[in-house]
DNA sequence: TCGCGATATACACCACAGCGTATATTTACA
DNA sequence: TGTAAATATACGCTGTGGTGTATATCGCGA
């Protein structure tokens, strides 16, 4: 099921979370996806808002990607097209 | 349905299919993201990597939002973890 | 085909994310 | 509790994305 993602907040607990679940620590993850410990670290705290390729770096490298959906739907949001 | 966003260049696309659905102008687009018509533009073309925070503006804008599912498993990945 | 709205480009400037290097500080486990 | 691993911070530097202003080019309808 495919988290929700607003803002970089949540998107740094998801990468977060998901790294854990991996049993990597920030140095494997950082080291898979071309970054530094520090940058993993930044980006998870949300500390400062990230470019968008580190960010699909770090998804790559958790084998995650974005996609993108209509809002207001909620998350069963099939609904064909927005008008 | 959500779409996929591995690129920038997806990305791009995206948004500029949404803006479209909604007979926006570029101008239009910015002005409710607060941006300026030419962002909006080098973000479609996807002539250089936004920053993350740019993105979720326009994101926003177009009443869309980011998810975060795993890859492999294709977009029915309802898979309870990937652990 | 003419003209105007829409989109793409240009240039100087500024803000800031990520880098390298290094070190605090926290967390977990023996 | 002590200590090593893991995570958070620090500092100067560089690359570059977004801005303001402005213009060039494209596309489409009359």
């Amino acid at each position: 099921m495919a988290d929700l993602a607003r803002t970089p907040r949540q998107i740094g607990t998801i990468i977060q979370r998901t790294r854990k679940k991996r049993g990597w620590t920030q140095s494997d993850l950082a080291a898979r996806a071309g970054l530094r410990q520090a940058t993993i670290s930044t980006i998870e705290t949300a500390e400062t808002p990230a470019k968008l390729d580190t960010i699909l770096a770090v998804l790559a490298a958790l084998d995650l990607e974005f996609q993108i959906a209509p809002r207001s739907l909620g998350d069963n949001a099939d609904i064909e097209d927005l008008f």
